[in-house]
RNA sequence: CGGGGCGUAGCGCAGUCCGGUAGCGCACCUGCUUCGGGAGCAGGGGGUCGGAGGUUCAAAUCCUCUCGCCCCGACCA
């Protein structure tokens, strides 16, 4: 007993470090110590429902800005629905409610008085907004229609996990109305790309794309591609779906219009969406036991810097860090300096470390001296004299080459934990050891063998992989297979 | 929603078995000296022990109920 006090004493006299839980010892614990210490998130008096902090939300902001302008570009507007869904639009479509159906949250009263029809808080929009589709499309001429919400949504859910999933939500969901069955899918697959190069060039999380089985696709949707990341503790995570709703919708919300031959015919419906989850997944990608790493595109700030005081301080160095900062913003590098007095240069180094900043700067009187900084990388520690007369160009190359090699890390991770399996044996091994993707073919029967493959594994079909040709049996029943499928265990 | 674990100062914990005026480290406040990898000394402030009932002269501690969080399973972005 008294050695367990003097271990536990000796561990807290050790500082602060230890309050971040090893990866490796355990990683949910420090996956939730992370988000916490680097103030991403926080609990709320809320059941399910977190509040993300201001750097957390810097970073959902980045995210967003670069997703927006490339929905932009290619032709896509901003609107915004209503929060709540009458009850009756969202029946409308039989296989949309039923899959929806145990995670609604029902507005039933009004003040006082209750509601003649309740309303539920909408968990997606495709039934209010294809509502109002139906009135906005009279004409081949009025299509497409691309808009796009950025919104809350609610699901009720059992088990949450932030960033992961939560009660609330944000997100954006595009819905799209198109003329043709051809104009739907190739939109489909335009945002599947636009999402594919935000995920993996901008967050640095690579991702294997595809398409959804029969069984793990959309509710009331034709097809659905993902997207599917692969994180640390070898579980996959869907970070983005992209859906070809077909006709289902417009026949359950009457979207009809003139076509060019003045026939009047049902219209083809998209719809797609990106939540903050996605900062999850950068989180569990690029995290290490020090903490935060945020690929440089997204990070709130990109550059921290550290002035080292001394005599003339306020004299020398703090004029020097604070011109340091203007040139960095004036290159439009997004730099803080942290000129707090109350903390040493070394507290402040592990604190950004911790809170993921890709590029700290740390000048002090020899480098005003010899009128430079030192660039210090997050990622491997190296270290860069560089004179002020370039530091921006220097800095901004730095930059570059850690959003690189982030990504670069996280595919070989991914590509060391993806595995072809020949036979069930191996692939019950597979997934007993180190688990990861799971490559196989499938003969694609969902109600006996995917079933079976998750009682048996806890592993569910991720995706098929669109472009590939199956050889040899199905992986668990061994008939003729249909599709290479990924598997894994999910989020 | 089932199985397990945990709620004591901002954070991490001890104290609970065996009831008797709530403690430790870090953080915080004041002052001085410091500052190139989590500074030192001195002084100081802060807790309805998750919540509600009950037992008792007396409850963090015992009993009942309840809420929240975490982990493992079944469903979802």
């Amino acid at each position: 007993m008294a050695d367990n006090i003097e271990q536990s004493n000796k561990e807290q006299a050790e500082g602060d470090v230890g309050e971040i839980t090893p990866k490796s010892e355990d990683f949910s614990r420090w996956y939730i110590d992370v988000v916490r210490r680097a103030e991403l998130a926080d609990y709320t008096p809320v059941k399910g429902c977190m509040v993300i902090r201001p750097y957390g939300y810097g970073i959902w902001e980045n995210t967003r800005d670069r997703l927006d302008a490339q929905l932009k570009a290619t032709g896509h507007q901003n609107a915004y629905f209503p929060l709540f869904i009458p009850e009756g639009h969202l029946q409308r479509e039989a296989e949309h409610v039923e899959g929806f159906a145990p995670e609604v949250a029902w507005v039933t009263h009004g003040g006082n008085n209750e509601l003649e029809e309740r309303l539920a808080i909408r968990p997606t929009s495709e039934a209010i907004i294809n509502s109002l589709y139906s009135k906005w499309v009279r004409s081949w001429r009025d299509l497409p229609i691309l808009i796009n919400q950025w919104a809350n949504v609610v699901r009720w859910e059992k088990v949450t996990r932030f960033f992961l999933r939560t009660t609330e939500f944000l997100w954006q969901e595009g819905h799209t109305v198109h003329a043709t069955e051809e104009d739907a899918e190739e939109e489909t697959l335009r945002i599947l790309e636009i999402y594919r190069s935000l995920i993996e060039e901008d967050l640095a999380v690579p991702v294997i794309t595809g398409l959804k089985s029969e069984g793990e696709k959309f509710a009331g949707a034709l097809r659905t591609y993902t997207l599917e990341a692969l994180m640390g503790d070898g579980r996959a995570l869907q970070v983005g779906t992209s859906h070809n709703l077909g006709q289902n919708f417009s026949k359950a919300f009457n979207i009809r219009f003139e076509d060019k031959n003045q026939e009047l015919v049902y219209a083809w419906t998209t719809s797609w969406g990106v939540t903050t989850r996605l900062i999850g997944a950068m989180v569990m990608t690029h995290g290490d036991d020090q903490g935060l790493q945020l690929p440089p595109r997204v990070a709130p700030y990109q550059v921290v810097i550290v002035p080292i005081p001394g005599k003339q301080f306020e004299e020398t160095v703090l004029p020097a860090a604070r011109s340091l900062r203007d040139m960095l913003a004036t290159a439009g590098i997004r730099a803080h300096l942290d000129d707090r007095e109350e903390h040493t240069p070394g507290w402040k180094y592990n604190e950004w470390e911790l809170r993921g900043v890709p590029l700290r700067a740390e000048i002090g009187p020899r480098d005003v001296k010899k009128e430079q900084a030192v660039l210090v990388r997050r990622d491997n520690r190296e270290k860069a004299f560089v004179s002020l007369e370039t530091v921006t160009e220097v800095a901004t190359e730095i930059l570059e080459s850690i959003q690189a090699d982030l990504f670069e890390r996280a595919s070989t991770f991914v590509a060391a934990n993806t595995r072809t399996a020949a036979d069930y044996d191996s692939f019950k091994e597979i997934m007993d050891g180190p688990r990861g993707f799971i490559e196989a073919p499938w003969c694609g029967d969902e109600a006996n063998e995917a079933q079976r493959i998750q009682e048996d594994t806890s592993a569910t079909i991720r995706c098929l992989l669109a472009d590939r040709k199956p050889d040899g049996g199905c992986v668990i029943c061994g008939k003729p297979a249909k599709h290479v499928a990924i598997f894994a265990k999910a989020y």
